[in-house]
DNA sequence: GGTTTTAGTTAACCTATGGTAACTTTTTTG
DNA sequence: CAAAAAAGTTACCATAGGTTAACTAAAACC
């Protein structure tokens, strides 16, 4: 069934029988956290990937007298602190469960397992061009677009995200106060 | 010599024997290119990846009615439309030499052979790292630094592209109009 | 080598967004 | 359920950075 999941997730990027899937699962653990709870603490070692089974995560980070939000996610799909866990050394980073989540999460020594089958190191190498593309696009939308803009334009690719994250948190994703947020969504009404 | 420059770069990510970097290098060819020369055009499909070995190289996008330098590079890295040359799609990114450049290529269909081999696949996994690292940071000044901070941060952490790129190209990366970097240049003088 | 094109500078003005602050609404907690 | 804490709203002011425009300097080209 949860195999069923990541085939379902993955299809689109990468087909593999299901058989595949559950031998994956089979390397996974679900673990269930609390809203607010904290997945991965700053300047902490990964040790862990993970996979949005349920809920809502977010990436953040202190740097230079400002915690700014990196990314937001709500289920489906795989998030952690990727250099962390690949270097080994721990980074700045914090995740934080912003719903009650249900989350799968595979260690890092079963990654290294994964990895040597050609599946496995498909599956990060996909994973890994996603995550530079996303990064790409959302490097061009905070050069080229204007707060407005980039709200409106998150408005209409992830609804369901503005429904259910909060304003503060939206506003740090989008590079704005909040009070700018607030007064963005007055004026587009 | 070109396997000894290879080595060089990499010895501080990965260390392999000279041997392994003369079979990369033997799948490379070596071409030049003059100032302005167009790299990769935008819209098209990217079949090469890239090792600046003398010179500098633009990354440029055109979106929203702007351009955008995504990347600058000086001697010697590598670089490249990673996500067209993975996907085999073609990409709106447009890669310049700046300068009179001398540049090692592999093709795609030799990359591929690479990356069946275990230093192989390291290496590409290796520099979507880097490059995911990368993009990280420069999210992380877009998204705290002011344009004079970020221009601070370039100029003591790349003095040499200061030197060695146009204030024009500068400006793009930096994300601001080149009035601005003129003005910023006189105030911290 | 002179002309045209491109790059860089400066100034005046304008606007989007940040910061402060006071307030309201919602959520959390004992 | 009441009290406290957190989130969201609004208004006012301050300012970084964009835009336009006119000018100068440097590079590219015939």
């Amino acid at each position: 069934m949860i195999a069923e999941i990541l085939k379902n997730h993955f299809d689109k990027y990468y087909e593999a029988p299901l058989e595949a899937w559950k031998h994956f699962a089979g390397l996974c653990e679900q673990v269930a956290y609390e809203k607010k709870e904290v997945i991965k603490q700053a300047e902490k070692k990964e040790r862990y990937g993970y996979f949005l089974l349920e809920g809502a995560i977010g990436t953040f980070v202190w740097t230079n007298d400002q915690y700014v939000c990196l990314d937001l996610l709500i289920e489906s799909d795989f998030f952690g602190d990727e250099l962390s866990l690949h270097s080994g050394l721990p980074s700045p980073l914090e995740i934080i469960a912003l719903e009650k989540s249900s989350i799968l999460r595979i260690s890092k020594s079963n990654i290294e397992e994964l990895r040597k089958t050609p599946m496995g190191s498909l599956l990060m190498s996909i994973g890994d061009q996603k995550e530079i593309a996303e990064k790409q696009k959302k490097q061009i939308k905070l050069m080229t677009l204007t707060a407005e803009e980039r709200y409106i334009e998150l408005l209409q690719s992830k609804p369901e995200l503005i429904q259910r994250i909060s304003q503060k948190d939206i506003a740090s994703y989008l590079g704005i106060s909040t009070q700018s947020l607030s007064r963005i969504r007055r004026n587009i009404k």
